[in-house]
DNA sequence: GGCATAGTTTTCGTATACGATTTCGTACCT
DNA sequence: AGGTACGAAATCGTATACGAAAACTATGCC
């Protein structure tokens, strides 16, 4: 079974910067050296390049002109925005999917969520973390507006390069955010309107946003 | 007065090409050839190749490895999920910069909009077109997240590469249309509360699409 | 000691070159 | 005539190379 590589260099380094951005390896600041990367992944530097420029596209790193990229998400203003964003859009995907949701994701969603639970008992912040992207990946996936999905991806992926700086986990937060799932599951399980699951869905985010600048200041 | 070029050649290319696309010279399903361009620009194919990768990225280019990249936007459902995401991030916006907004912003919309109603009487629908994205630009400019007004632009680009071929202009529908500025304008003097804002400036998109959708079965 | 400055190093930006892949045209076979 | 195979042309993908800009360092001056 030969490994077969897929797609080209410019993508398959795209997907390894991008997989080490989001998983952590390189984390916010992290100065991302074209030569350097192109050498680890034995590429040139202009597929290399390519990548970079797509991930700054995506918010993922900052690029200055004749200076290089580094890994970006530091400043909180960024989260904020990003969270606001965020609100909105997968407010929306999640009220879109909402008709599309069946009763085994729903089964499927609420398994993780007690799951979640118990992660607040053996306090596992990362499982926790890992967890909730799950749950929302279920009611949100289903969104048949592959722009809409799409930004809610980009939306993710950047709370997941800020979580080990900026992001706290907050446990008074976390209880609220689990028993806020529950209460989402039953407004989709009842055929609530989709205006009242957007404004379920996209309060659920701001609170999140609320329990951490109430921690800052 | 030299003409002072601004950043690197691979931005020029970027501009130079989204220009071609947003204003229409080049169509939708224009196929664009690197050597091709980089020798109109007199750059060589590596900073147009990345100009045209970034424009894939907004939408305005489709891209197939080893073939080439063609002017996208013919496709009618790619019309319904542009103008459906717009719909939602144009509403946040517009809902989210309305307390910004000030008396002369709403003059000055409100002056757009009346020229926009002449349009009407001499059937002037480039002209229309154009003032409508002035007139929403009022509305939305003031957004202070920047990540959202960023999404707001893109779509407008979108939409702008698409006018030529798949939107046509409906008078009945433009005629609405501007009485529904109207009425938003008075909902934001009036000080109404973001939700209905929102909400209006929402339904004022849905209701856009409606119409195209109508008039295509 | 601190600051300005010149030289060095690092890193990016882009031109050029060439191999790889697809597409298109043509000749041949049935 | 229609289809298939082969070859030529067009076009992309990426390696290499070199010039340009910025960052860093060391040196001399105050």
């Amino acid at each position: 079974m030969t490994e077969t590589v897929t797609g080209s260099k410019s993508e398959q380094a795209y997907a390894a910067v991008k997989a080490r951005i989001v998983d952590g390896a390189y984390t916010p600041g992290y100065r991302l050296v074209l030569a350097k990367i192109a050498e680890d992944l034995g590429f040139s530097v202009v597929p290399v390049r390519e990548a970079i420029r797509r991930l700054e596209a995506e918010g993922l790193v900052t690029f200055e002109r004749n200076v290089g990229a580094t890994v970006s998400g530091i400043d909180p203003t960024e989260y904020l925005y990003t969270m606001q964003t965020l609100s909105i859009i997968e407010g929306a995907a999640t009220a879109l999917s909402a008709p599309l949701i069946g009763a085994a994701d729903i089964a499927r969603a609420r398994a993780v969520n007690e799951e979640m639970r118990d992660c607040l008992e053996h306090f596992d912040p990362v499982r926790f973390t890992q967890l909730n992207q799950d749950f929302h990946s279920v009611l949100f996936e289903r969104c048949p507006n592959p722009h809409i999905l799409d930004l809610v991806h980009r939306g993710w992926n950047r709370l997941a390069s800020l979580r080990s700086s900026t992001f706290r986990f907050v446990p008074g937060r976390a209880r609220d955010s689990v028993d806020e799932h529950e209460a989402l599951l039953r407004l989709i399980e009842s055929g609530a309107d989709a205006d009242t699951i957007e404004k379920a869905a996209r309060q659920h985010r701001a609170a999140t946003l609320d329990a951490y600048l109430a921690q800052t200041t």
